[in-house]
DNA sequence: CCACTTCCGGACCGCTTAGTATAGAAAATT
DNA sequence: AATTTTCTATACTAAGCGGTCCGGAAGTGG
């Protein structure tokens, strides 16, 4: 469709992308206006509204856009054709290569993006917690897909998975952002496996 | 010594124990001093400057305090008449039950109390990693002790074993803030301890 | 070339922030 | 009772917050 009038001077994606770097480094509510225009190319407010509309708008793409990039590492736990226990190590190893890659900031912006909100902020707490609600439900489905498909029986035991994964994955987004480099993640991953392989073994 | 002059009119200790809460549920930069002094008892501006010095001031106070009541929950990653493996159980299981309690905010304040910071306020942050590392030491020296007296061997298996409590640990954080209950972490951290008993087994 | 559409820069809005200065009252010690 | 100390309340600062508005500039379609 023809488009008139004035194009605008900024690059949108490229502004979204400094965006999603600054919020990822510092949070959701410790991040200003200024400091958001000033990192977009220094675009004045008129501009930043006209074209993401609020802080908060600007917040949900930027989530929206995290997850169509860095956040794909946990595609795999969602992935039909990987085996369940290929899937949640694959999900594991790659977050924690993500997370701990120093060509963007570390740790992960779904975990630590809005820890610390005032009361009016909360629904960029809810929408992240969605998110995380989300990871929790994967693993749950995995540890189903095993079960059904016998290559884990269902006990109380079985049952404890998907908790016992989605604690550790939310807790690499500390480690990550405390400095942890990707083998010391990687290498507790594979000891953290074992449990998966103790109990296929005992079925 | 001899205090002279006009007593305090409101309870000091009170007032550090409600600016607690509020800096626990809500976190260090979103919780301003119009809360704080509104929560500690309608006390003046004046007051609060002269009793706590400054809003950072105050949070390591806080700090402490957390560390010497709630923070106990960990002491027995440093108690050494307990038997290494029971030090870090127990260590799991009364975090997951502190943190998931009602009676006060959930989570840690340790691992999310500062996760949102502009760089102005980077020292509090500094502070809460500096416990955060902390706790990874006393698993280190849990492990280390386990192999020292030969209930594990020193394997490179076995040294991946911090960074797996320590991971953890620190995502019941995560975990406890969105809602799990005790239970539930509990059951997930019988499950883990699997890891150590099988590596104790095959020593 | 003109009308129209859109964007940009900057002034500006009301409100909140952490923190201070001041003045006077109240309570303890001497 | 005099002195010392710290309280209270209130007004205040300078800066920053998210967000709005407007006049003019810049581009497009007819």
């Amino acid at each position: 469709m023809a488009r008139t009038g004035r194009p605008r001077e900024f690059d949108r994606d490229k502004a979204l992308d400094a965006a999603l770097t600054l919020f990822w480094t510092q949070g959701y509510e410790p991040t200003s206006l200024n400091q958001l225009k000033t990192c977009m190319g220094n675009i004045s407010p008129a501009s930043f509204y006209a074209a993401f509309g609020s802080k908060e708008a600007l917040f949900r793409e930027v989530v929206q856009r995290y997850l169509e990039t860095y956040g794909q590492v946990m595609a795999p736990l969602w992935d039909e054709t990987l085996a369940p226990r290929d899937a949640i190590e694959q999900t594991l190893r790659r977050s924690a290569r993500m997370q701990t890659t120093r060509s963007h900031p570390t740790g992960c912006l779904i975990v630590l993006g809005a820890c610390n909100c005032s009361p009016e902020n909360e629904p960029v707490q809810t929408l992240l917690a969605a998110q995380r609600e989300r990871s929790r439900k994967g693993f749950q489905a995995c540890v189903a897909r095993a079960v059904a498909e016998g290559e884990l029986t269902d006990t109380p035991v079985t049952k404890t998975l998907p908790t016992l994964f989605a604690t550790f994955l939310h807790g690499m987004a500390c480690e990550a952002r405390d400095g942890n480099r990707a083998k010391k993640l990687d290498d507790a991953i594979t000891t953290l496996m074992q449990v998966w392989d103790s109990l296929a073994l005992t079925a």
